[in-house]
DNA sequence: CGCACTCTGAAAAATTCTTTTCATGACAAC
DNA sequence: GTTGTCATGAAAAGAATTTTTCAGAGTGCG
């Protein structure tokens, strides 16, 4: 096998599977600030990813090398040519790519919507929204239309896990008029709704607002005709080289979210995550026996 | 004396007069094709100029180092200097926020992880990856573990849209084998697993390997066990500054496949988006009516 | 529980690299 | 011509790096 086209990085990439624990740290240590961190001598590295110097060679040769010289050899040839072509590198994101390849197009039209999107969100909106949430005298419901659904199950299962009495809402709006009879006021209803806004969805908050709970909205530029009923609103963009709208900015808000939550009342997550972890173990065993 | 701010070639050049004949010769030949030049041993070097090792030594000395490992150490900096650093990096991501706010805070996180998973993303894998998935003759099966579900189900409802022959596996194992009955070679089943591994979708995997499927599998950087049984693997970071990861990344690679494959058959994606469109106002016209 | 197996790093061995020593030769001054 | 100085590289000495060996730890499996 020669190894002569195939960048190191690439190298390293298409053997990580069948890499052993110490080895996958390796890796990730000359990944990391790639490819100057192959730079020094074996010792150096092999402190850096924390590792001992036999792991280094016994890597390289799986990885085809001759030994630690011939690996480092190659990385200087890297080197070399990526100084020497100083336009390449970083203006595009992944590499190897055209600078047109649908990923690097998708790069940077999502840096862009992150951060029109944080420039236009307010912290002390995103403050209060997250006090809200991690009251835990009150109620949170969480919804979402046809392709947001997803998002609104993520910040659920999130929820589940940090604080009592969280609710998702069936994905089927038929269902919803049970869920509202439940509500009391404070309780928190979580909509998200982006672009094709759903009619339900107003429906629900309206309903949602009679019962006096708080609505917090998650939609796109445009605004949901549902965040006219809301307490609070982030509007994301959402725009991408698709056909379809992306979510990723709102996924992002999201786990911004559950980590200010999750922050703000850590001593108790903590205990319920411990307790979790218990019952995860208990159902394995339980499974095992059975 | 400190070598400290100046660079190498400046110190090179502001001794360059107090050079002798063969150190000349050496200056010369590490400053043609600068820095990558002294990347190698002091043999390597010596023999690339034409003169004998111990110039080497004497000369770097006379510019002030300690000593050749001295010297290239502070060639090493250089090159890293100048190979990385090359997105600033914004001091503040949402306006009228500290630089620590969480939002802040994980918005720098993001990039990083996205920057890192895109030079670790070999491009044709993803290429080979959209044209499995775009292949109607082959049926799709998507399958989470308890946090990433969210995410097949999102992959999952885009592209029912997109394509028929599509199926979600239920988060429930139990219900697991009997998908894998329906099974046949060529088959295609995208595994999402993060961290805390599931041991389940290992099972899931083999038992679909046997049934002659393809697998593809989003994990982290430490991969998944799963992965050894993966036709294609991605490698997403998800650090985040969290006690939770992020799958903000692994959305935006999911986005960007949904886009590749969706654009690969437009023509036929664009007539079922159209009778979607219809069946979707037959719903709302019939709830009206009933 | 015990066996076989793999992974891992400490330590030794082998190799290579770096520095020093020193002999030679060039050249200038006397 | 002799002498001293300096530059240079061969070779030895010294110091590191790289590779190999090997034993202990850990893991999976029956």
């Amino acid at each position: 096998m020669t190894v002569a086209s195939k960048t190191v990085s690439d190298v390293i990439h298409s053997h990580f599977g069948a890499l052993t624990r110490a080895e996958k740290q390796l890796a990730e240590s000359l990944l990391d600030n790639y490819p100057v961190s192959g730079l020094g001598s074996i010792t150096t590295i092999a402190e850096n990813a924390g590792v001992s110097t036999p792991t280094v060679v016994r890597m390289v040769q799986k990885l085809g090398f001759k030994g630690y010289p011939d690996f480092q050899a190659h990385l200087h040839q890297e080197v070399e040519a990526t100084i020497s072509n100083p336009i390449a590198k970083h203006d595009r994101w992944a590499s190897n790519a055209p600078g047109t390849h649908i990923l690097n197009r998708f790069a940077d039209a999502i840096i862009g919507n992150l951060r029109q999107t944080l420039t236009g969100v307010d912290t002390a909106t995103f403050d209060s929204v997250a006090s809200l949430l991690s009251d835990r005298k009150r109620g949170l419901y969480f919804v979402g239309g046809r392709i947001t659904g997803a998002l609104a199950e993520y910040f659920f299962t999130h929820m589940q896990v940090i604080r009592p009495n969280t609710t998702l809402l069936s994905a089927n709006s038929s269902g919803w008029p049970q869920y509202v009879l439940n509500m009391s006021a404070g309780d928190v209803l979580i909509i998200f709704d982006i672009r094709r806004y759903e009619q339900e969805l107003v429906s629900l908050a309206t309903a949602a607002r009679n019962s006096g709970a708080e609505i917090i909205v998650f939609t796109d530029q445009w605004a949901s005709p549902a965040a006219k009923l809301a307490r609070h609103t982030f509007r994301v963009q959402i725009e991408a080289p698709s056909a379809w709208d992306s979510s990723v900015v709102t996924l992002f808000i999201v786990e911004a979210l559950i980590e200010a939550i999750q922050n703000s009342t850590w001593d108790e997550t903590k205990e319920r995550m411990k307790t979790l972890e218990g019952l995860f173990e208990q159902t394995r065993l339980f499974r095992k026996l059975g």
